[in-house]
DNA sequence: AAGTGGTCTAGACCACTAC
DNA sequence: TAGTGGTCTAGACCACTTA
């Protein structure tokens, strides 16, 4: 049903979302049984293969478990990310089928201070730009980000359109430099006043609070971003293996 | 070569495990090309979707890098050493230099319930073991976990003694097998009275809850634990790199 | 032109679950 | 007995890279 086997994507996605989109519209509530294998090669005219790997995607995202000889099954209808490499918020959010968005909420020029100083990589007193966003997916609030950019490094920066949605894409269209790696920190917060109306939360609810410095090529800081998650719309998610040497 | 139809685990997970092997040994140097599908299908006599998977299944967890007409090659060691590797809780406490420390608070013999066999990939009603323990760092309380232990498949648990401080070299200990890989989910919540009385913080103070499924040697599920931390005496902490499918 | 990984098909057998 | 997910085979075509 409505697939296309021309340029809009892989077969298995194309099911994957169908199936996404089913989830979420309400159709399946939490527990539900979802179409077996069997099914989508009817339903959609796929083979095998290609269906289990729709389900399969599902099941890695968290979304579905699924019990031999029983069928597949909604879990929860929550976002999971993998953290295990890097991906821009908007990756993240594209990746598992939603629309990003972004709306921006505050943008003001200041000065550094230690903490973000030292983060930047520059020195105390020296010129950054305060970014305030809402981050949502197909609308939905998910997250508010406040960015520390060093404007005085980069003074592209200044001019910069910050209501775009992929600050990512924007550092390599404005200043050249392609994102490289980064290290965050992950805790819990209560929510601020703030915050929680951004998230339609209520103030001192607990969401999750992501410290996230961002370089690019030449290792130069690009971003200080603190994060905050609405707790029932977003979790990381991650694997994790022995490091080599330690292995069995 | 060397591989088995019978019992010893799925014929991908031989392959992978073998070709983990080469790699640990040093044979493979950093940027090396790895055998290629072909290759694979033709040394283990396997098809080439059971090759396919066992080199998947080495870049999921951040060893290779597959580029499409070229190859799949060796990552670099900052790549896999920044990508997530697992530590027990015990390790991570002693890599801040703290003294680990761990007090049993309850021990329960109990059935599996859904969601609990599906994770521990058991059936439903099937014995398990559920333990909670309250884990310290120099004495200050850090966290509460609550285990689940599938005692059913490894009867030995039932004997163990829960008030050590490591679960995983329990594991090694009492069944014979190394943790070998988990995955996890990370998200906030709000304490309950019994996890906030533990961590010495009031009722519905945001607490970061990890939910973690760790498998041993044979990739057979050996606990599902839930984890509250004091938000304040720990945060999650990560490096990220560029995935190893784009890395330069 | 040859080789690589990415996708897809159309079958097969198995263990398990539910009726 | 019928249905489910888990594994495995033996092919196929594609876009891409390398020589």
């Amino acid at each position: 049903m409505g697939l296309s086997r021309s340029s809009i994507g892989t077969l298995y996605h194309q099911v994957f979302a169908a199936l996404r989109e089913q989830i979420e519209s309400g159709d399946l509530r939490v527990g539900d049984r979802l179409p077996s294998e069997a099914d989508l090669v009817e339903d959609y005219g796929v083979s095998r293969t290609t269906a289990r790997r729709a389900l399969d995607e599902l099941r890695r995202q968290g979304l579905v478990r699924r019990e031999p000889g029983r069928g597949t099954f909604l879990s929860s209808p929550r976002l999971r990310t993998n953290l295990a490499c890097l991906r821009s918020f908007t990756e993240e959010i594209e990746s598992r089928g939603y629309e990003p968005g972004a709306r921006l909420v505050a943008r003001v020029a200041s000065r550094a201070g230690k903490e973000i100083a030292a983060k930047l990589e520059v020195r105390v007193g020296e010129e950054v730009l305060c970014v305030r966003r809402l981050r949502l997916a197909d609308g939905r609030p998910i997250f508010v980000c406040d960015s520390y950019l060093p404007s005085g490094r980069f003074p592209e920066l200044k001019e910069a359109d910050y209501s775009v949605v992929s600050l990512s894409r924007l550092f390599e269209e404005t200043i050249g430099r392609k994102v490289d790696r980064a290290y965050q920190w992950i805790g819990a917060a209560a929510a601020t006043a703030d915050v929680a109306a951004l998230l339609e939360m209520y103030q001192d609810a607990p969401v999750l609070k992501v410290e996230r410095v961002t370089f690019v090529s030449g290792d130069l800081p690009i971003e200080s971003v603190t994060a905050f998650f609405h707790p029932a719309r977003y979790q990381h998610y991650n694997e994790l293996s022995l490091s080599p040497g330690e292995a069995g």
